[in-house]
DNA sequence: TAGATTGTTAATCGATTAACAATC
DNA sequence: TAGATTGTTAATCGATTAACAATC
């Protein structure tokens, strides 16, 4: 849709801004200048500015922005404003924990299905349709998916990642402990807890 | 305790590089070279190689590196070859998943206990001690801890991760969707997982 | 020896910051 | 009007890439 190309910092920002923007809405604050905003994030005010105006105007000079407003423009511009269905793959731990994550609500993201080998365990799983993992392709072919969300062990993330992108899925998010890439149209985010504690554990023998 | 500053930039590449090398010694490869590290993590081999001097010369011009020898200096430069202790701050879905995650065992890091407000739901989790969240401070006053994990809800998330750091933990581990920030030497990585939910839909609509 | 590959220095590229005219 | 603040252009800074002498 925007075809101008916008780098990975940048991207990186967008959703603290809408974050922010959102506490600003619900504590009932109408105006917000970029100096307001760059000191919130730690970021500086040139930032902020430099970095809406590459989706467009949106303040009025010597006034700020309308918090109101530039929130509904965050929430266009991140794609958040349309409800987008999920699946989970893997109920162990964290995939239950996900399909419970109440946060899902604020991004317009609802989890319909989960997919595990053994689907025992998950009887007691409310709010969502649970399915052995070979029926995936089936599943798939009846119902629109936008996200599946991996959360299985390393061993089987490739494999499992690439079924759901064969059968039409064009966005992968991904908490197993590798890196998945993919293209012809198909993006990725991965989590990856065990990089982020290793960075961790690498600042703090440094300070 | 190096003290030469890192960027960001080469922060975020060296667990790769050790997750790679790791891969490489379990299949048995003895030597590799910076090109191919820089094939397999899809960066520039000058990249490589850059990143790497920043920490010593641990190659051999003409032939490459050693790779048992470049993970155990990985492992080192990391600050995983030292065992760590960690507490989980917060019983719900996510943080029983961190306190069952095998991969802490990769990173040297042992969660010792568990607190939340109210004990009786982790009665069956085995492995950890449980207390109640008011007894942290004097859990924190008898016990060393390395890496105090925040699992809770975000409106908790600051106040907790405050109580931590001033009974003298170094190290947040932050998964509730705040950005936490701490000066006088404590460190901190957040994981936003609804932050990167963001942006991955804020991608897969620019694609 | 010829080929491969390091570590490092220099060149390039891109992101951040500063500056400022426009204007509410 | 004076002060505040935007959007944008130009300057600066830092990270990535390229080049190459050293050498196995």
């Amino acid at each position: 849709m925007e075809n101008k190309q916008i780098s990975d910092r940048v991207i990186e920002r967008l959703p603290k801004y809408y974050r922010y923007l959102k506490d600003l809405c619900n504590s009932q604050i109408q105006r917000v200048s970029s100096k307001t905003i760059s000191k919130a994030l730690n970021i500086t005010a040139s930032q902020v500015r430099q970095d809406l105006s590459h989706f467009g105007g949106f303040g009025q000079t010597g006034i700020g922005y309308d918090t109101e407003y530039l929130k509904n423009v965050m929430q266009e511009i991140l794609g958040i404003n349309k409800p987008h269905v999920a699946i989970v793959i893997g109920g162990g731990r964290i995939g239950q924990a996900l399909i419970s994550y109440k946060g899902f609500a604020d991004e317009n993201v609802f989890v319909k299905a989960v997919f595990d080998i053994e689907t025992e365990h998950l009887k007691s799983v409310t709010g969502v349709e649970v399915y052995n993992v070979s029926s995936l392709e089936e599943y798939l072919s009846k119902n629109h998916v936008d996200i599946a969300i991996i959360s299985v062990q390393k061993e089987f993330a490739e494999k499992l990642a690439k079924r759901v992108v064969d059968a039409g899925v064009k966005s992968i998010w991904n908490f197993a402990p590798i890196d998945l890439n993919f293209d012809g149209g198909v993006v990725c985010e991965n989590i990856n807890m065990s990089e982020s504690l290793m960075r961790l554990i690498y600042k703090a023998h440094q300070s």
